[in-house]
DNA sequence: CGGGTTTGTCATGCT
DNA sequence: ACAGCATGACAAACC
């Protein structure tokens, strides 16, 4: 029960400490759970701050750097390190290397899909200018896609062939090339010039590709996850097999009365949902046909260097498509990506927003980190201790100062505990003052004065802590006091002086150093409790003393090393409270910039969205039937297939999709 | 004089 | 068993 009650007792003083020193919310159960040892060992047993020390020890401890001295556990320091870089990580996504390749294809009127080798029908007139900005870096995601591709175009052989042969059959081949299809941000829209090719203008990307690639995909896989406004999981209705096939089957032979030629693009090596391309629109005209016509791949033209491309900064929300199809796209245009740029993605961003403008006081950053996410470990980066020495950048601060100062000023402490004790004077309410004064044995050479270290006052100015310490309790007698209280003859003072004399000296002398003079112990209470045990019993043995004496001595050693142990107990605790509060400190730091880093984010994040849906605009738009008129986007929209193969489907069927998806979201939530 | 702070002391548990 | 340390609790002194 009593061991209870202290650790009890030991780990609310210590929750409660941290709590009070908290403005904001600090999840604590974060760190209890957390493999990181110190604020859990405060909290919940023996402190590594806040432990029993062996002061005559203290004094070869470190500087203080790296490690807390009092608890040097190097396994648990590197554990920390690796679990708080770890636990960071979690705020960025894990993006998937997936990629994604757009194809060109065309359909000849044999009714075989052209481009079904990459190299033949598939191959794009322009093409070269996508090769080019595949680069170096693309070498084995062009590969790759190819690899994709071609398994795309076997599924399409194998499943589709009726389908591709009705089109083919129906539709006169339209041959131009995405390539051709998009035009250049600088073009009027409408204008049949090379799609890719101001995308592709590679060279002129400060960003890493693959990285905008692979954020694009996170962004995309997080909305399908978390949003569960896209349509993406369609494909995955279908009986196992070729999603192709399936969609396929959903409209087998519903002619599409036009003749779709589709310069189609597909997102090969796709494996993600990727329904990003399915409009909303739900209030469209229905077309009567609800035939997918699947975007064939074509060759290694490269979505990835489409998106690393800065044009598509430029691209945001480009002017009306296809100046030239009156009758399609335009303004109404619909945004295929309403489910990206859910409300929620975009509330969370302009609390970022408003958070960074208004400083990220702590408050403010712990309401919106409660109001986003729960991935407040990050504030794990518990910095009491060695671990937190792993948290990057400046803020690893806290740790090693506090322990250095906690170490330097212990084992100054016990270096000089052990110069000397503190001096006692005997309890006058128990003792005749005459008797006291009467009393013989001091000997000079032991009587010098001692304090505790930090109640030297050099030293109390190198504590801020204590500066406020401004007490006079002088117990403590000093050498002066001592002399001159042997000084006044008895019989030269008065009663009266001598009650004086008695009130000074029962405010210089310590209750002990009463007692020792009353019982005339023949040496200093320093010595008495100073002395190593074995010499303290070598000068007991060199006195006859009485039972009394030998008593007292005893009692006044106790009393006099548990003063200093109070002593030195006290001061742990207010070091304690100290590396809390800059523990505190550096948790408030650490997650302000992980706020800030979120927003940063979520900022690019809502750029890429942005980028997606000028994307998903340019590449629609430039999507020409067989008569060279543009799709009307009211009756077709652009779908991401699970195999990364796009298709373009009646806008009916998408919105139809776009509804179931809606509904099972919300049941996988639950 | 009351309240807060500092310090010493005791009791207790632990090593 | 003893010495010593740590610490909660209490009280006295002090401000």
């Amino acid at each position: 029960m009593l061991s209870l009650k202290k650790y009890l007792t030991e780990g609310l003083l210590q929750f409660t400490i941290l709590l009070s020193l908290i403005g904001v919310r600090v999840d604590v159960d974060t760190y209890l759970t957390s493999q990181l040892p110190p604020l859990r060992e405060i909290i919940l047993g023996p402190s590594s701050a806040y432990t029993q020390t062996q002061f005559h020890n203290l004094r070869n401890t470190l500087d203080g750097y790296g490690i807390h001295p009092k608890s040097i556990d190097l396994d648990n320091y590197f554990t920390a390190r690796r679990l708080l870089s770890q636990v960071r990580a979690l705020d960025r996504f894990q993006v998937p290397t997936t990629e994604v390749n757009a194809w060109l294809v065309h359909r000849d009127p044999e009714g075989s899909v052209s481009g079904s080798q990459p190299s033949t029908g598939l191959a794009l007139e322009s093409s070269s200018g996508l090769q080019d900005v595949t680069g170096p870096d693309n070498g084995v995601r062009e590969s790759e896609s190819e690899q994709g591709f071609s398994e795309d175009l076997e599924d399409l052989g194998a499943v589709a062939p009726p389908v591709s042969g009705d089109l083919t059959k129906e539709f006169p081949a339209d041959i131009s090339s995405l390539t051709e299809a998009v035009p250049s941000e600088s073009e009027p829209p409408g204008l049949q010039n090379n799609l890719l090719s101001p995308l592709l203008t590679g060279t002129e990307s400060p960003f890493d590709l693959e990285q905008q690639w692979q954020d694009l995909m996170s962004i995309m896989e997080m909305q399908a996850m978390e949003v569960n406004t896209s349509t993406s999981e369609i494909l995955y209705n279908a009986p196992p097999g070729d999603p192709l096939s399936t969609n396929y089957s959903l409209a087998p032979n519903t002619p599409i009365n036009q003749n779709v030629s589709l310069h189609q693009a597909s997102l090969g090596g796709c494996s993600q949902d990727f329904s990003i391309f399915s409009p909303e629109v739900e209030s469209l005209p229905v077309a009567s046909s609800s035939t997918l016509l699947p975007l064939v791949p074509s060759n290694s033209t490269s979505l990835n260097s489409t998106f690393g491309s800065t044009n598509l900064a430029g691209l945001f929300f480009p002017p009306q498509l296809n100046g030239t199809a009156n009758d399609t796209v335009g303004p109404d245009l619909p945004d295929p990506l309403g489910g990206l740029l859910d409300e929620a993605m975009l509330d969370e961003i302009s609390l970022m927003d408003l958070a960074i403008e208004e400083g990220f006081n702590s408050v403010q950053a712990s309401q919106l980190e409660e109001e986003f996410d729960s991935d407040s470990g990050l504030s794990l980066d518990s910095s009491h201790s060695p671990s937190s020495l792993s948290s990057s950048e400046g803020s690893s601060s806290s740790s090693s100062s506090s322990s250095s100062s906690s170490s330097a000023s212990s084992s100054a402490s016990s270096s000089f505990s052990e110069e000397g004790a503190v001096g006692y004077s005997s309890d006058s309410e128990t003792l005749d003052l005459e008797e006291a004064e009467g009393a013989v044995g001091y000997q000079p050479e032991y009587s010098k004065f001692c304090r505790m270290s930090y109640q030297d006052p050099s030293q109390l100015s190198c504590l801020p802590y204590l500066e406020h310490v401004g007490h006079n309790h002088t117990y403590n007698m000093a050498p002066s006091a001592l002399d001159s209280a042997d000084l006044p003859p008895p019989s030269t003072l008065k009663k009266g002086s001598k009650e004086k004399q008695a009130d000074f000296l029962d405010k210089q002398m310590s209750r002990d150093e009463h007692r020792a003079r009353a019982m005339k112990i023949p040496f200093t209470n320093d010595k008495i409790i100073n002395l190593p045990v074995e010499e303290f019993n070598e000068l007991l043995s060199k006195y006859q003393l009485s039972e009394a004496q030998l008593s007292l001595i005893r009692d006044i050693r106790r009393r006099g090393k548990n003063k200093m142990a109070a002593q030195n107990c006290r001061k742990r605790k207010l070091d304690t409270i100290l590396n809390l509060e800059r523990d505190v400190e550096d948790l408030q730091r650490d997650k302000a910039r992980l706020l800030r880093e979120k927003v940063e984010f979520l900022r690019s994040l809502r750029q890429m969205k942005q980028k997606v849906q000028s994307l998903y605009q340019e590449v629609f738009g430039r999507l020409r039937d067989e008569n060279g008129r543009p799709y009307s986007p009211s009756q077709y929209a652009l779908q991401y297939a699970g195999d990364g193969s796009v298709l373009l489907i009646p806008r009916t069927l998408a919105d139809q999709q776009a509804r179931r998806q809606e509904r099972k979201p919300k049941d996988r939530r639950k």
